[in-house]
DNA sequence: AAGTCGGGGAC
DNA sequence: GTCCCAGACTT
């Protein structure tokens, strides 16, 4: 088999790579388990905010077993303010499943990983090429970047073809002497030099550009699409009786699954005739797709009333409300409020 | 192919 | 305000 040479591209981020790379904790092992819980976590998230999540976590859960044998409420109260819990949910089921189908022996192959819950085409490529020096080219959204500006590729990223495109096109790059470094070399290229707005004056691939050279750098990658906002309310009753909350999960499919919150009201409210005292509001609760008014206040209910409970409601003490997962919704309504005694009980510390 | 799913940082 | 971040899953 003949070994082809390396392209001039290739050659130029991984020299750029040695110069200018960070010292990240994912960066320093070759444990797969380890590995995954970092590319899990940093999908749709910025380093410096996974950061400390990937600590924590694999502080909590040393070993794939751990993970697979925890409560999964206590993840969810570990991956709480990170945001798409589904993650943290589909990263349990893999971890069962990699004890019960992998006999505990995290997976050596892209075909294999891929098979994992919450493991996609980027994050399988991921960790076979750093865990197994697999040659299996990543494209995220620093690839996207990069490769759309060097090369001119004018395909929009949204497109149900460009994740063929560019992976067709990063694949042909890879060295197959050194797929991992070239793997983080391209993304962290795109994360430090090639940025959305970038300086292109210290860039290494100024000349070799094609975007650079037509001037086309701001214009590049193309993406069609725009999300669009969709404004909801969500009030809430903070009910308390006999210093016990009204708390219930939230089961159902959708936003915040497997969270924790107080009484949400849908309708009206014309079941409960008890005083309510106004809470200060939380701002604007802004997501990348919706936008949450919110309001909320609290009601006494006398120690001596049977209240009826709601269906998926029950009681629980504020000490074990702090142990669940909230929504940062919610921890903002609870800092918001710590004149209400029993909110000071719970805390709103995120980590 | 389009919609859903969080939260936050950079500009 | 806008964009987008080491994307994946559902419909």
């Amino acid at each position: 088999m003949q070994k082809s040479p390396i392209h001039p591209f290739s050659a130029t981020i991984m020299a750029w790579y040695v110069e200018h790379q960070r010292e990240l904790p994912w960066r320093q092992t070759k444990d797969p388990y380890a590995i995954w819980l970092s590319e899990i976590i940093l999908q749709q998230t910025r380093v410096a905010q996974g950061l400390p999540y990937y600590e924590r976590l694999l502080a909590a859960f040393p070993t794939v077993r751990d993970l697979a044998e925890a409560p999964e409420a206590l993840l969810l109260r570990l991956w709480q303010g990170l945001g798409y819990y589904s993650r943290a949910r589909n990263l349990q089921k893999a971890a069962q499943m990699v004890m019960r189908d992998f006999a505990g022996d995290f997976p050596r192959t892209y075909d294999e990983i891929i098979t994992l819950p919450g493991v996609g085409p980027y994050t399988a490529a991921a960790i076979a090429s750093f865990a197994f020096n697999e040659a299996k080219a990543v494209v995220d959204g620093n690839v996207f970047r990069v490769l759309s500006r060097v090369f001119e590729v004018e395909t929009d990223i949204v497109s149900s073809s460009a994740r063929g495109v560019f992976t067709s096109l990063a694949q042909s790059l890879i060295p197959s002497e050194d797929p991992a470094g070239f793997n983080q070399s391209i993304m962290e290229f795109g994360a430090l030099q090639c940025t959305p707005a970038p300086d292109c004056s210290v860039c290494p691939l100024r000349v070799s550009c094609a975007a650079f050279s037509a001037s086309r750098v701001a214009e590049l990658p193309v993406k069609s699409k725009k999300t669009k906002v969709k404004e909801i309310q969500m009030d809430y009753l903070v009910i308390e009786q006999k210093g016990q909350l009204l708390v219930r999960e939230r089961t159902e499919n959708g936003i915040w699954k497997g969270l924790w919150e107080f009484y949400l009201i849908e309708g009206s409210l014309e079941w409960l005739p008890f005083p309510r005292q106004t809470l200060k509001s939380p701002p604007v609760h802004q997501l990348s797709h919706r936008k949450i008014n919110c309001e909320a206040w609290h009601v006494q209910v006398p120690d001596n009333f049977d209240l009826e409970i709601p269906a998926g409601y029950g009681w629980m003490s504020p000490t074990e409300f702090e142990s669940k997962g909230k929504p940062v919704l919610l921890l903002n309504l609870i800092t918001d409020n710590l004149d209400c005694p029993i909110l000071q009980d719970i805390s709103p510390a995120y980590l």
